[in-house]
DNA sequence: TATGAATGAGCATTCATTCAT
DNA sequence: CATGAATGAATGCTCATTCAT
């Protein structure tokens, strides 16, 4: 019980952090501020997280896991790919990467200052991991007959770095048929 | 003379804030850094800028004119556009990318952290302009026949987020093979 | 008894500031010097004042209320003025304005650089008031033959600039004898 | 010619040191307002006052030759003293105060802050002086029956605190019927 | 656990002063 | 002489972090 609540309040710290790095980059958020916004006092913040690179640290990080979840899923699903399925694993790229504007924003944020940041390091795993990936696709489309001939290589750098890129894209929510139009490009990265 | 000196000093400043604001951000980057990096004392930051937001400012806003001048120079010789001079089109914005590793990185985190910077506005504009001059292009591609038919403005949003998110992609140096990646890569985002 | 201690503090606060404004004046005073002075770090000034001029602003408008309440008591006892009331009343503004040192030279400072300081206003309306009260002291003397004949606002005014002007006069504590020649000549601007 | 032209200059900037001390203060007053406020570049302050404490001092030690010259010329007419003479003596007195308004708030704000000066020391010299030439007329005065029976120091104190609160009385221009109230009020110090 | 008063390192900025032109 | 670019000491203020309650 006592953890439950524990728990929750790590949440609202954890969520507060999240969106006010992701608005504001590192410095220019305050601990007050991220109390403040979580609905805490600062002193709490100190409660759960050993100081504030430790709450950055665990809003770079923490999240990871589930994107990996999320985006690599399709993984086993590779050998029974079909068109339909590889255009519903771009579409709900581009969904996800809509989705989690927070987030997104930090890890760019991260990235665009990569020597500042040892998170960096993690990111860059990951970005080797979903490259791999997506090659993987490629390859297997190609040897299924779903994808014209591509460079598997040439393709999970561009693919990955239309996804960043989107993300730049938008202040306000994505509107749909902008979403669409990102989907409809993608595609063509595939050689769609 | 005396003049020619004052503003050699004046690009030193610009240079160096160009530079660490790239790399660590508006917070983090400190006037003594500026100064340090620019080989000045600090007090003379002061003498050419009146105040650290204003130097950002000006890093954020100058290189744009230079920018619209190089990225919009072809749209003159459009009437004549054929494939080869769009393929070079493109590629020539791929080396530009890749080149103004600095200025991008300052574009990027300022339209990272929309709600922080009023210079976001400017950048707003310029790619509004942006995607302008890519959707005249790929009518007049369709016209005569050079592009595929796509819708131009998707075209539009979908190549100028790839061209952003290129640059998240380089820590180090981007090496020959990747740019090519990215020129390839670019090419089908327009159908080719 | 933690509330007792946090006004504890603020009240070592304020007499530092108050003490070293009177001193130095405004700019030459520092924070610093004042956290040193009330014996805490300078930091905590800041727990209790939002800056230096809020700080400032408490030392110039706060005393005025006791001011207010020790120059005014007798108003009620006005009916029954007599001769030695009078002179008694006269001498309590003396012995006031010889007391509160540093609060007068704040005052002065201030009166002195009237386009610089906003707190310029209240103590105009003090000014005013104190200068109501004593005509109303005159007009009374005048009317039950205490006082010979004045005009009320003659003698308000150069009994204010006399209080005023006294406090000027004395780097060290005031001797007893000087006292005693300043009580003497305020009685004759009542034209005793 | 040259010679002229120089003391033009100080002049000037004597003069905008004067003014611009007397309504912001010592540490307030910039060299550069004062450079602007004389119509020079700021490197000219320099050419004419080593620094800033010397323009300062300047214009505390300067002016007095002048006033005492001005105060005290009626001294040499003591001998034939009339009680018309006297009160056209104190009448002088209060002009002179209402005129000079710059120099009279910088002559208080470093009476104001005596530790802090050290021109405070010429100022008390002064002092002396003029409160020595008030006595010495309210001896005379009352040798030749002038003057009611009255102590000259306290009378000599007490006029010099009531010209010196007088200037505090204003922040506009001294309005003539307010004139008129200081001076039948500094004659009831007189004992008239 | 939760709180927030106390602390002081760190930073932007001001401004007197120097000195080359 | 006059100028103003260059300098850096000094200062107000912010904010992460500690710790007593």
């Amino acid at each position: 019980m006592a953890k439950l609540k524990s728990n929750q309040k790590r949440e609202q710290i954890f969520h507060a952090g999240l969106k006010l790095f992701a608005e504001n980059g590192y410095s220019k958020t305050t601990i007050n501020d991220i109390a403040r916004e979580a609905g805490v006092s600062f002193g709490t913040v100190f409660t759960y997280y050993e100081n504030k690179a430790a709450l950055f640290r665990a809003c770079v990080t923490e999240p990871l896991d589930e994107f990996r979840q999320y985006m690599l899923t399709a993984n086993e699903e590779l050998e029974s790919i079909t068109l339909q399925k590889l255009k519903n694993l771009v579409g709900q790229h581009i969904d996800f990467f809509m989705e989690k504007e927070h987030y997104l924003r930090v890890i760019q944020y991260v990235i665009g200052q990569p020597y500042r940041f040892d998170e960096m390091e993690v990111l860059d795993e990951f970005a080797d991991e979903f490259r791999s990936f997506i090659q993987h696709i490629v390859k297997t489309g190609m040897d299924k007959g779903i994808l014209p001939a591509s460079s598997p290589e040439e393709v999970s750098y561009g693919y990955l770095a239309f996804l960043m890129g989107m993300r730049l894209s938008f202040t306000d929510q994505a509107r749909a048929h902008q979403t669409n139009a990102f989907k409809n490009q993608a595609l063509r990265l595939f050689g769609l």
